[in-house]
DNA sequence: CACTCAATGGACATTGAACTCTGTTGACTC
DNA sequence: GAGTCAACAGAGTTCAATGTCCATTGAGTG
C-alpha cells in the first residue's frame, strides 16, 4: 500500500470536485459515485478536508462539497497531509530507535533520498494537472451527475 | 504511512544482516533487539525474506539468518516485494474503477510520475547502500549480539 | 412558519494487519 | 542415542483503519 485508502478517496474525490468547477457544488451521493467512495464514508473523508480548509461545504438545498481554492493552488501535499501522514518528514521510517540526520541509522540515506522525491512529487503537483479538459467534466463525473 | 509496517522491519533486518557480513547468522533473538521488531514476530518477517530467496536459513546449533546474495544484489524493490505490494505497477492506485493507459483516469499522468519515481528508487538502491562501513558493525547492532 | 435537503458528529460494527503463543521439525553437540 | 538450539508453521488475539448507521443541525423553499 502506497498510502491510506482514506488518501487515495481524498485524492480522487480532489479530483472530482476539480473537475467538476467551483459552480456546481457536489453532494456526498455523487461524490461517492463519481469518486467509488463506499457512500457512507465520504462524509467522514470530506469531513478531513473542509477541516484542513481544501474544501467549503454548504448545507441544504443546493448544497455539497467545492474546493476552497482554485485547483493550481492545492497541492498533493496539502490533501495527503490532510487525511495521512503521508510523508513524515520529521521522523526517519526506517529508522531503528532513535535516528536523524546528526545519528543517522544506516537506512538513513536511502530514506532522504525516497522521502526527497516523493515529497518533491507531492509538493510540485497540484489539482490542476488532473483536469482532463478545462472545457469539459469526464464522462465518469458526468455520468454521476445524472 | 508510506508502506506496510512489515516492509519497514523487513528493511531493517535486511540492513543489520548485511552489516554483519555473511559468516555470522543472525538468530531471531539477535534481529529483532537489532533491527527493533517485535521478538515474536521476526519470524514471520523472516520467513517471507527466506521464500524469496533473499535470505536463506539454518536450523539447530549456531543457526540463524544470513543474506542469500551479496548486499550488491540485492535491491529493495526485492525487499519490498517480498513483504509488500509496495509498488504495484499493473494497477493505478489512484483510478477510478476501471484504468490503464490506454483509458486514463484524470489522475493517472500524477499516478505514473509518482509510480516511476519510487520504482527506479526501489530498483537502483540495494543493501551495499546500508552498510555503514564495509570493516566494522555499527554499534547499534555490534550491542545486540552481546 | 412547516418542510425538505444535505452536511455534521458520534456511536457502533467490521476487517485485516500486526502481534502473540505454542507445538513441531530439523540440525548440531556430546 | 539423548539433549539442546533455533527455525518453521499455524491458530488465536489485539487493535487501529475502515465502513455503517442514525440522530442532529443548518440552509434553502414555498
Amino acid at each position: 500500500m502506497l498510502m491510506t485508502q482514506t488518501a487515495e478517496y481524498a485524492l480522487r474525490a480532489m479530483a472530482c470536485l476539480a473537475n467538476v468547477g467551483p459552480d456546481r457544488p457536489l453532494r456526498s451521493k455523487e461524490l461517492a459515485e463519481a469518486a467509488h467512495i463506499p457512500s457512507h464514508y465520504v462524509s467522514k473523508v470530506m469531513r478531513r478536508l473542509v477541516v484542513a480548509s481544501l474544501v467549503s461545504s454548504k448545507r441544504g438545498h443546493g448544497g455539497g462539497f467545492s474546493l476552497a481554492r482554485r485547483p493550481d493552488q492545492i497541492t498533493f501535499l496539502e490533501v495527503l497531509e490532510a487525511t495521512d501522514h503521508f510523508v513524515e518528514t520529521r521522523r526517519c521510517a526506517f529508522g531503528m530507535g532513535d535516528c536523524d540526520s546528526a545519528d543517522p541509522c544506516p537506512l538513513h540515506p536511502a530514506w532522504v533520498e525516497l522521502n526527497t522525491c516523493m515529497g518533491e512529487w507531492a509538493r510540485k503537483t497540484t489539482l490542476a494537472g488532473v483536469i482532463d479538459d478545462p472545457a469539459s467534466i469526464p464522462p465518469a463525473i458526468q455520468s454521476a451527475l445524472d
